[in-house]
DNA sequence: ATTTGTCTTAACAATTTGATAATATTAATA
DNA sequence: TATTAATATTATCAAATTGTTAAGACAAAT
């Protein structure tokens, strides 16, 4: 999966924030946390999480605040706002939503509802994503499954792609040719000893770029 | 906004029915109703709604099962659905946002609340919708279900108007076979390998333009 | 009932790919 | 430098993948 979705959380009792962020952190996302609505507008402008859980009742700017204001900027237009709140009446619901939330929570916080409603709406979003990899004036860009150098088009066969993709991965490091082996075709895949070899040439021939050096008796890597 | 949104209501109980149908509608929306599930899943299918509201609890096919139903046919993938449910509990929720819906809501049901949720759902739809699909000059119309090139329209048939409108969603994207596969036949649609081929020729055949590259190996991708 | 058009499949053709073998070249080391 | 191990290069071939055409099942329209 791409790259780690990153959650602020705002709230004003630090249990609350603990609880919150250790079951989001667990779940693979990365949290940012924040106690109280000023701090929140800070971190959310210097973070841009994808998602931002805000506590309502909050000393100065409470969470209804802290939306209003987050949504008249451009940059979080886009943001997922969840309001939680202890408050189980209709008309805080209603204010919230109609700030420009996109759900909120009822206190007791219960983890797994937390978690549904998370990656409920992320599912929705998440669809706008890429997946591109930029050296130099190299690009890969894996969702497009297609490689451009200088602008230009270059067609790689799948295990041509699939080979310079890995090496790309990690500009600099050495990948030994099992190492290449097993995540290029498999674990149980056997291929004779110069299949490398010639796909390596391939890509040498169709890049025409002096950027993958061999490394006698261990492997090859990739460099600008 | 462009024109009425249609939300779909099913729930065995016609008080609850007329409740929703009445504030639903006295804000603009056009309701549908169905009175269990078997009933909603045709009125789906036949109008296409924007908004499903399922309750859980109906004889015969119950929400969740409606709602798992509808998500793995390509034309509810965007929907959106929300719960409707008495039981309020963990497991319920969790079970529900799981099955795919996007929300829930507890009965009894508080129009205001209900009101809020389904706006704030389709704010954050409104903008990741667009008929109109325009590369070049070519035209790609969703909802008339057309496809112009050069002023001139194209007559393609359902499937084919499918794999074009989600080829050129993306343009560039190479969409892999099983992607396609997902997307316009369906999850539990099984067809035989050379079907896709067969309708992406006709499409090349009927646009008489080079705008869609087969990836060996991998898929198809539409480029101007 | 007949026509029309859509969707799928089967059969075969055409193409591309990936692996190998054979040979050449390079780099390290005795 | 001669030797050797490792890698580079090239051509070739089988397998995998896709293209094309025609035909039949089915549904919708006439």
């Amino acid at each position: 999966m791409s790259s780690k979705k990153k959650i602020l959380i705002a709230d004003d009792e630090p249990d609350i924030l603990e609880i919150l962020q250790f079951n989001l952190a667990a779940e693979g996302f990365e949290v940012f946390t924040a106690k109280n609505g000023d701090e929140a507008i800070i971190k959310a402008t210097s973070e841009s999480p994808d998602l931002i859980i805000l506590d309502i009742m909050m000393p100065g700017k409470n969470g209804i605040d802290v939306c209003k204001h987050l949504r008249a900027i451009p940059q979080f237009s886009n943001t997922l706002i969840i309001f939680l709140t202890a408050i189980n009446n209709d008309l805080s619901e209603v204010k919230g939503l109609e700030s420009g939330a996109d759900d909120y929570l009822n206190k007791p916080i219960r983890p797994k509802v937390l978690l549904s409603k998370v990656n409920a709406l992320f599912r929705r979003i998440v669809k706008t994503e890429e997946d591109v990899l930029q050296i130099g004036n190299l690009q890969i860009d894996r969702e497009k499954y297609n490689v451009r150098l200088n602008n230009e088009d270059i067609l790689l066969a799948r295990k041509e792609f699939e080979l310079l993709s890995l090496l790309a991965s990690k500009p600099g490091k050495v990948f030994l040719r099992n190492e290449i082996l097993h995540q290029v075709w498999g674990t149980d895949v056997i291929v004779g000893d110069r299949t490398i070899d010639v796909h390596i040439r391939k890509i040498r021939q169709k890049l025409n770029l002096d950027c993958i050096t061999t490394v006698k008796g261990v492997g090859y890597k990739f460099e600008l």
